[in-house]
DNA sequence: GATGAATGAGGATTCATTCAT
DNA sequence: TATGAATGAATCCTCATTCAT
């Protein structure tokens, strides 16, 4: 019961950024970042504007805050890809914990993947350029045919647009996932196999 | 005389009302509709916000018109499909022409691309959702697998993507076309042979 | 009566930039730059701080603008001082029209008086400063004495605090006015004496 | 031991308190008092704004601090200059002092001169004007002419705008203040003989 | 066909200040 | 002595839109 007080107290107090962070990530990504006002935020929180600006200095603190959060995880999977050799096992398992990523920051993956004009203009943009590339000179084989290079792209591409893209195709979320993870590894299989001969 | 009268008219009006669309897209494009304003693209074309209003009555009409005006290419091709046989030949086809048809309406299509969610809370939303779930309905097969379906949405999405996210791979522009809609009949037809047997 | 109309509407119509030049002028001037909103010189004019906006890109053009419109006979003064003799006469001169232009734009040099912390932020700062040097270049010989160059400066500084300082002086304001320009005189001659032998 | 105590805490004390007052006076005579906020002068010393609040209770108080401190060795000045007799000989040591006092308080002075709007409004203004106006009882003879006041009020403004007008002037600082003072002097003589005949 | 002038609503941001701890 | 967290009021500025001419 003391625990129960303690948490509250915990909630109340020293929460007060992560708060801002959960409801920010959530209306920028249901109304895109533009449209959504400092004003909205707060009054969702029930604080004042200028609270916000206590705890970050400008708007674009914000999301910059939040994709360094959640981002983290991606930033350590190509530290490691980048560490293992380029096999088709390697590949395959870039994908599946990229997939893995993605569906632990999906909110913020929304959000950048339908508001790219946005982002390209905040800081973070070029950050997340250079995480792309990354994670692209890891699968794609620089040598292989365009076409098999496209399908690694388009691997990636199916993941990040999976989520949200596939909402409106029936059946259970948890199949549609797998499905989606299922094309995105066979589409790098199929770059992999077809520059090293089959 | 009346032919010329109705000629230079027809040029000076047309023209206008094309230059406002041809600058808006391009801004829209760039910057995002929200981050362009109608003072902006007025400055560009040397005349008064006021202007923009003779020929639109508001913002949200110069992207619908846009929208409607290059989209239907696709309206058409939509209506092709559906009067075609659901075979692999025909779903080839569909995914060729629409290749083409997004060539011809790129910056649009990057727009949108980038811009989904300013452009869910226009007007054009939902138009756009039924055109897709249009075409979706003459490339999926409903009794397939998850994973073939997912293919088919792969196969749409990159060639929307494809456009835009390659252009940071190394080759000819043409060739990457090339190798993109290679890609997408590709998964076209592995959904297919996938469905109906080997 | 006619006439009573026109010259109201005149007064209405494409006078509203002036109306805003003055009275941000005078309130400028009463509180300082920083200390006076837009907002409240838009209460004062009955129009909206949007208006302001139309006729200003920034409050600080607004000051900029009015340096420049009520500065130009100091700009003039000193070109036709570049073209004359540096003899005691055009001295003499130059002070006496100094002393004119200077009451010709009391208000605006009342402010830059007064806010020379903040002037020096503006961009007029240094425009300021430049023709203050040019005036300098006239009437200061460079070989005098430090003394002499001092009793210049001091003149003109006299001219400048003059007409507000001594406003708690008894006496009538022209005759104040009188004494102040006599005293600049005095001192530029004394100066120019010093350094030509008496 | 309560000795040690006393002085190490003392110190402590009357550092931050003082730490406070030096910074504010800087950044007040740089950028002028509105536009130093509090959150500058805290980040400065490296404390939390609500520091600055524990040892001044508003903004104003610390100018007026500054002022009070700063300021007193006029407050004796004019004290010591009322109990003299009004010859010429004390006119022109109040005017040494003077140039003295204001040496010792530079910082503030050319804060004062640069940001008479503001002061105005400040509760200093009205003190400081009261102090002047101690000084002029003192300088000015009543009965002269207009013209010779006037020389007293532009002798103990030359001092006033010396320091930082005449930087821009080339030569040894030290021989400038010399010279600047040499002026003032020679000004309240000037006065003083036109008055008392000669 | 288009302009000049204006508006109302709202944007992000900054500030001096407060108070419990 | 100080901090961490927050507020309320104000700031400059921008935007889409309107309307008489």
């Amino acid at each position: 019961m003391g625990g129960t007080m303690d948490g509250t107290k915990q909630q109340r107090r020293g929460n007060t950024r992560q708060r801002i962070q959960d409801v920010a990530l959530e209306l920028f990504a249901e109304q895109g970042y533009e449209k959504t006002s400092l004003r909205e935020i707060a009054e969702r929180l029930d604080v004042t504007k200028a609270a916000l600006y206590y705890h970050f200095k400008t708007k674009e603190e914000i999301i910059v805050s939040l994709f360094a959060d959640l981002t983290q995880p991606i930033e350590e999977l190509i530290e490691w890809g980048r560490s293992q050799p380029h096999t088709l096992a390697t590949k395959q398992e870039i994908v599946r914990r990229y997939d893995e990523a993605l569906g632990g920051a999906a909110p913020l993956f929304r959000f950048m993947q339908e508001n790219q004009a946005t982002v390209r203009e905040l800081r973070i943009g070029e950050t997340f350029k250079d995480r792309m590339t990354g994670l692209r000179e890891i699968i794609i084989d620089p040598d292989s045919s365009l076409t098999d290079q496209v399908r690694c792209l388009s691997a990636l591409f199916t993941l990040h647009a999976g989520m949200f893209v596939m909402r409106d195709l029936e059946g259970d979320p948890d199949d549609k996932r797998k499905a989606v993870l299922e094309v995105a590894i066979d589409l790098v299989t199929q770059a992999h196999q077809g520059a090293h001969g089959a």
